[in-house]
DNA sequence: CCCTATATTTAGGCG
DNA sequence: CGCCTAATTATAGGG
């Protein structure tokens, strides 16, 4: 397929040509249904969508995404391992005047259902691609604790890391440090705001803890970039500790590769 | 805009004529670009994407949605509340041969910046339409939490339930209710699978309860549709129970609107 | 606006 | 496959 064929769009005035064409584009390219429709889910929860103008695209792996206009969320979906997808068209008055498109699909492994229903068709249109995927993220959980292990000073003057992911019989803590006292400090790490489930799971882990160490005197900290006045004078009460790191400051940006000529936005 | 203008294809042949029609149609209507591009995110996290076809849908609330040929998730996105959309060529070579479009926008309060550039663009459509999004949804936590109020019998025979959402100095408790032998007992409600942070949590509460009630015998509870062994011997081993109740079997279904022929499918 | 909690969470990693 | 946990989580609801 070359260039110009990457985009085909798909006549809405035959039926039956039509319904033959959706299903030989199935699992080869993203077919993309612009039109108005109600929808209907069942499985995990059941929903049902009124009457409104949006896109449908159906990617090859089978992922279904029915967007609205506005929001990240698509206002209904299903994920990939669902069965054949099957459209139809029936007709929505007696005298055969308009029709509906319908599609359907069911997803075994959870029970889901998922149905679609166009009255009208704005535009049916398949889209042929290729993309390797290749996302490089950097900034996540796993290189801020990373970058302590190489930079333990920004968490305090004269710390050392001595390990990480200490097991305990409840899971396991992502850093185990030593302050300038000599005083073991066993921290939980988040990159963004602190929760109640995290300071519950921190004090939880300081009982463990102190059940091993037995009398020696040791430090539970939780790393964040934010926290509640709640939990802050909750987590003091129980002897455990806040330190703020905001990482977006201290955390190296990932370097640039010469990205088209994109940089010379900044 | 009648039926037969819901779907505009821009010219992609003429530079100038490109840039501003695609001003015009933001904030407006859907913006659609299949092309071969990269992309850069910066912000809460940094993130960088090689080369590949994907569909860039641009919703009239600034939503940027990025999508690949496969998953639910889009590859890079931005949420509502970025600044304005900006488009501009630039030229891909000395020559002026071949071009690239690129989009940037920044969002001040996340200080997020998403760019993209295109070396190949397919197709660039717009679409106009009308959503009033009217979205129903049975079966979420608010819903068992309602039905577990008015049918309390599904949990334990002669079972009532006094109270929901009690405070505690950290979070709050789904239910409050009194079995046959009136003992309280105090719950907590997922839709799901037990998480060993619901675990730690109910077991928090009920450390605080303990307080709360001095002498007085009460029951604490976790309601879910499944849980791992781990967590239900961690559980038992601290006094707190476990009620299965698979909520897909004993959760009414919403009742069918005749939804133009969809019900057929079923 | 901050805080909290849910979600058809999705997705990835490990045992 | 189940279990666990992070996520640019997104998003709704309450104070």
């Amino acid at each position: 397929m070359n260039d110009s064929q990457r985009v085909l769009s798909l006549s809405i005035s035959s039926n039956d040509v039509l319904i033959s064409e959706l299903s030989d584009h199935l699992n080869k390219n993203i077919i993309q249904i612009f039109g108005r429709c109600t929808a209907r889910f069942d499985g995990r929860i059941n929903s049902e969508l009124g009457d409104g103008d949006r896109i449908l695209l159906i990617k090859p792996d089978g992922t279904l995404l029915l967007h609205g206009f506005s929001g990240v969320k698509p206002l209904n979906w299903q994920k990939p391992g669902a069965g054949r997808i099957e459209f139809r068209i029936v007709s929505a008055t007696d005298d055969n005047a308009s029709w509906i498109l319908e599609m359907y699909t069911y997803r075994p492994k959870t029970k889901e259902s998922f149905s679609i229903a166009f009255d009208i068709l704005y535009n049916i249109s398949v889209f042929a691609g290729k993309d390797e995927v290749n996302l490089h993220i950097a900034g996540n959980e796993a290189d801020l604790q990373d970058y302590l292990v190489t930079h333990p000073e920004v968490i305090e003057e004269g710390f050392k890391i001595l390990d990480r992911e200490i097991e305990t019989p409840l899971g396991f803590i992502d850093l185990l440090g030593i302050d300038k006292d000599n005083i073991k400090v066993y921290i939980e790490l988040k990159k963004g705001s602190i929760t109640p489930a995290d300071v519950f799971q921190l004090q939880r882990y300081r009982n463990v803890i102190e059940k091993t160490l037995l009398n020696e005197h040791f430090r539970t900290m939780l790393i964040g970039s934010s926290i509640a006045d709640k939990s802050k004078s909750y987590l003091k009460k129980h002897h455990c500790e806040y330190k703020e790191l905001k990482w977006q400051e201290i955390f190296p940006t990932i370097p640039r590769t010469k990205a088209k000529s994109l940089n010379q936005f900044f």
